[in-house]
DNA sequence: GCCAAAAAAGACAGCGTTGTCATTTCTGGT
DNA sequence: ACCAGAAATGACAACGCTGTCTTTTTTGGC
């Protein structure tokens, strides 16, 4: 304790300051009220065997009347962990960030760590560094990279090479050895591909996603498959190179909807540029489902906000999130050894949500 | 330094496991190669006086060639600080989260602090003693809050009984003791109205936000003081209670539109309630801005993805971040003694954004 | 009831910094 | 050249916990 209180002359006590920490314990404290050694506390915090059930009960009746927790910064000293995960994240949508940290919290506070984010907005062979020093500094015990950060090779290989745990959500490749989640980004295209064939569609519009996210390729993959598999042509002025932005969604919308035999129906790699598709053809004066269908990916808030809303494929964002901090989490307790008992990728259902943007193209 | 090697009966040097941690080094490492002692090492990485050019620069070469970087639970052990700063929200939409994270990043990371993030999802009681525990826990040095839990009066006073620092972004109220950022809602909600009168509209819908919602309130004071200042009656009928969600926009929409004589334009406490609106409208076959003009608050990027654009307000979110980190920071490195030479609180300025939502109502 | 072995509890030294205070080295006026 | 005082540097004990190893207590087979 601090010395809080001073003793004048005429042996008053004075107060000279509030207590700044509101008396906060420490394990001796809590070892004291429970008598026991502090050894014994420690076991109890950190659920380890050989305490007796009256024992445990008393310590932890103490905590609870002390008030107590436990300091991080002395635990990580002495124990060298930090309770914790490093987010990274490279401006993804704000939603599909959000989504991650609600997911990530949900598992890190269940386990007792806490979450670090920090973004690396820089280019390549910068942001490994950046993202190094933030490691060496606070000393996560692991990390957390979301795409497109889950697919830089330098912040990879230097994530291994100081063996540092950590997993990957939606990278664009994997490897056996690795910690990641993902969706199958490519049969989902199909689908909605396969989708849009079905409503009767044969010209059907395509615009990629940003040539650098590892996603955007599978997705046009996916795509390119349906039609094959259903002898359809693949035709290269019915596809538009994108950038994931609303405004790209427009660029790209205006080249496709010019021609002199447009298509019925747009896919789009992303929601935002599926808005940009409708906002284009309603300047246009296209109606949209009635003269062209429009299809995005994601599934974020922004699908339900256009009008008319569109269809478009929902990833399970928040649970990819739990699961992935629960993949790390589980390699972090087994101090980074490789255990059979242990999966070390997770994959993820989507779903091809349907609304209104999409229709059988009207007979000619 | 671990055990890395191990030397077999033969002499040969086998290689059993990877340095874990990559050379971490310490201080002691530093001091040893600056040939100074550690505690002037610990000067130089705290800036502090008294240390000569020459032997700042020796050690700075030193930490450099020995890539040496600070460990921070021992420095907060040692110091009693923890360089960390909590942010704490609870479910603002993830647009306003995003920027609220890119500006305190900014901040923090300028001077070395490093930003937790934690969210409050329960009810008042319960998430105030969440907030609490987490703050014991983590010891964070400082806490940024966002709305509504700026709102949150147990949490307030939980924080200031305790002395942790704090700052609050867009609190519904204040008071002189408070470190807080704030934008002047009721201003600019009177200023949008104002626009709109001046377009030439009388009959005017409002669609308030979220009861709980501080800013909520105020935005409704600015749109009912313009229509007093301007001589036009505010009728109940057309004022509707929304929630900031996109469904209670379709809600109010509806119940404002049905009447008789509808209003020729509907301001929206948000951006959501807004397109909440137009989609409405286009539902019922009335054209924005022909028949009805629709106005947002935010400037959130589905004010851009809506057709048409939204005239709404944008909000310096993240200038407005980076203010509330730097004021924090400061009050921090005072060690919580307020100063007259800082100041707590800071004003931004509101642009009010002109898009296609909105038009001189046609005449009848 | 005795003894070996297992279970439970404790003593004590670190972990890598910073705070406090002691010591050395400079500085400038004589 | 000398000295006081300031500036620069250093020694060493915390900080609050966990790891390691030791000691005490309990258990169960005879």
């Amino acid at each position: 304790m601090r010395d809080v209180f001073s003793y004048s002359d005429n042996g008053k006590v004075t107060l000279l300051d509030k207590p700044r920490q509101s008396h906060r314990m420490t394990i001796t404290d809590v070892a004291r009220e429970a008598d026991v050694a502090i050894k014994t506390v420690s076991r109890v915090l950190n659920n380890e065997a050989n305490v007796k059930t009256a024992t445990r009960d008393r310590v932890l009746k103490a905590i609870k009347a002390l008030n107590y927790s436990p300091n991080l910064a002395a635990r990580g000293l002495a124990s060298n962990r930090s309770f914790l995960i490093g987010l990274l994240y490279d401006n993804p949508s704000p939603h599909y960030m959000n989504g991650v940290q609600l997911g990530a919290l949900a598992s890190c506070r269940a386990e007792g760590f806490h979450l670090l984010v920090e973004i690396c907005t820089e280019e390549t062979a910068d942001s490994a560094h950046q993202i190094l020093s933030m490691i060496a500094q606070t000393r996560v015990d692991g990390v957390i990279l979301t795409p497109p950060v889950s697919d830089n090779i330098v912040v990879l290989k230097a994530l291994e090479r100081d063996a540092i745990p950590h997993v990957l959500i939606a990278p664009p490749r994997h490897r056996d050895d690795m910690l990641f989640v993902h969706m199958d980004d490519r049969r989902a295209a199909y689908e909605m591909t396969s989708f849009l064939i079905s409503l009767g569609h044969r010209r059907i519009g395509f615009i990629k996603g940003h040539p650098k996210h590892g996603a955007a390729k599978t997705r046009f993959l996916g795509f390119r498959d349906a039609l094959k598999d259903h002898r359809i042509e693949v035709k290269n002025t019915l596809i538009s190179q994108g950038y994931f932005s609303f405004e790209s969604g427009v660029t790209s919308a205006k080249e496709l909807l010019k021609q002199r035999h447009r298509p019925s129906a747009i896919f789009a790699a992303n929601d935002d540029m599926a808005a940009g598709v409708i906002a284009t053809a309603h300047k246009m004066g296209i109606s949209v489902p009635g003269d062209l269908s429009v299809a995005g990916f994601d599934d974020t808030p922004v699908a339900s906000l256009t009008w008319p809303p569109l269809t478009t494929i929902r990833q399970p964002i928040v649970e990819m999130a739990t699961a992935a901090a629960d993949l790390l989490l589980a390699r972090i307790r087994h101090r980074g050894r490789r255990t059979t008992a242990m999966p070390c990728s997770q994959q993820f259902q989507f779903e091809l949500v349907v609304r209104a943007s999409t229709a059988s193209p009207r007979r000619r």
